[in-house]
DNA sequence: AGTAATACATTCTAATTAGTATGTTTAATA
DNA sequence: TATTAAACATACTAATTAGAATGTATTACT
């Protein structure tokens, strides 16, 4: 048992670090012993753990960056307890506000790979696929919640608002990632704020 | 000065050649070698006209990239004669339905760039936020010139309209690339429609 | 306690890479 | 026409890469 509880610590540690290189410096650009040296273990470890570069690729995928968008935009949304409009507005322009520095300048891990991946890596795209396809079912659930207790307009189009609202913050990330500065980024969650307020009655 | 015309059809052809494979594979996943397999040139001719893959990379941006936005979205909305909001729902709407598969499935080049580059290539990111400046200067231009025809709505902040609007853009031809349909695609251009439906009076 | 399996480390290979050095042919120039 | 320079091609180097092969120590199992 002792023996599994290291296998999993060092997997662990492999796919952190590789995230944090991923995002970094982009997945083509990181090398396995990049990721190696950063976790002070052997090459020997890493094709131990994982077959190859691609698997580790797609677990950072369906490790990480899932359960960041997960914990940060999906869970959020299911608090439909509360005033929809305003759920959003904290969702989509509160929480981004307090992005650091750096999340600020590397843009969003998921986007970053959807630009750096073609044709070449479809099981990438596949999984983030599925995410993106679930983060847009709970925006349209939260939607449709809003609708039934008359807190959104019975005429929004739950479907199509909600993939604007993700393609919109997809957006601001990539953008924000040439600017280097914040002023793109408030002047863009005035606008946000202004479609979000226009979707409330 | 026939020789001048060859060394120029010659360097046209390798930045033409490696935009394209830019686009299809990424910047760091296509090599040299790769580039010019595609021209039928040897890499002694690439090393003549160009210093290293650096500036191939920023020649790129600068000639192929540069020009793609411009026309396609910059010069159009020079065009102030016309009535503003429809101006916009051209230029955001119409051209890009007209988008052919391979480029809705390959999403935006500059956004790609974005994407794939972090804090490496800073001159990368340096001329595209010249060009996405201009881009946001040229909206906000049309927005003025619509609010003094009375066109659009005098409390529309064009500024902050304006950078929405880019980052709706690249942000739906970055999550277009993770679906394989036209589905999300079109609900996109639903909402989009009607946020700048909303920038009119 | 002895055997086997696991978790690594070390060493190696073969391919690919960016970039250089050195050709050779063609075109411009004196 | 002789000389030079430009436009390439060919051949090379040195580094980096993904991945395999082989070792060794530790843990689990009988």
């Amino acid at each position: 048992m002792k023996q599994e509880l290291k296998s999993r610590e060092t997997q662990d540690l492999i796919i952190n670090t590789s995230f944090e290189l991923f995002y970094e410096k982009g997945y083509n650009a990181t090398s396995i012993p990049d990721v190696m040296k950063k976790t002070s273990l052997s090459k020997g470890a890493f094709y131990h753990h994982f077959k190859n570069k691609h698997e580790i690729g797609t677990r950072v995928i369906q490790v990480i960056i899932k359960k960041r968008i997960k914990e940060g935009f999906i869970d959020p949304l299911k608090e439909t307890d509360k005033n929809i409009p305003e759920l959003l507005l904290d969702v989509f322009t509160n929480r981004i506000k307090n992005y650091s520095e750096r999340e600020k300048a590397l843009g969003c891990p998921a986007n970053n790979l959807i630009g750096e991946i073609g044709y070449t890596e479809q099981d990438f795209r596949l999984i983030l696929k599925t995410l993106f396809e679930e983060w847009r079912q709970a925006l349209i659930n939260a939607l449709e919640v809003g609708k039934s207790r008359n807190e959104v307009k019975k005429d929004v189009n739950s479907s199509a608002a909600a993939i604007s609202l993700i393609c919109a913050f997809e957006g601001v990330r990539s953008v924000r990632k040439v600017y280097d500065d914040d002023v793109i980024f408030n002047e863009f969650m005035e606008s946000m704020s202004v479609f979000i307020k226009n979707l409330g009655v």
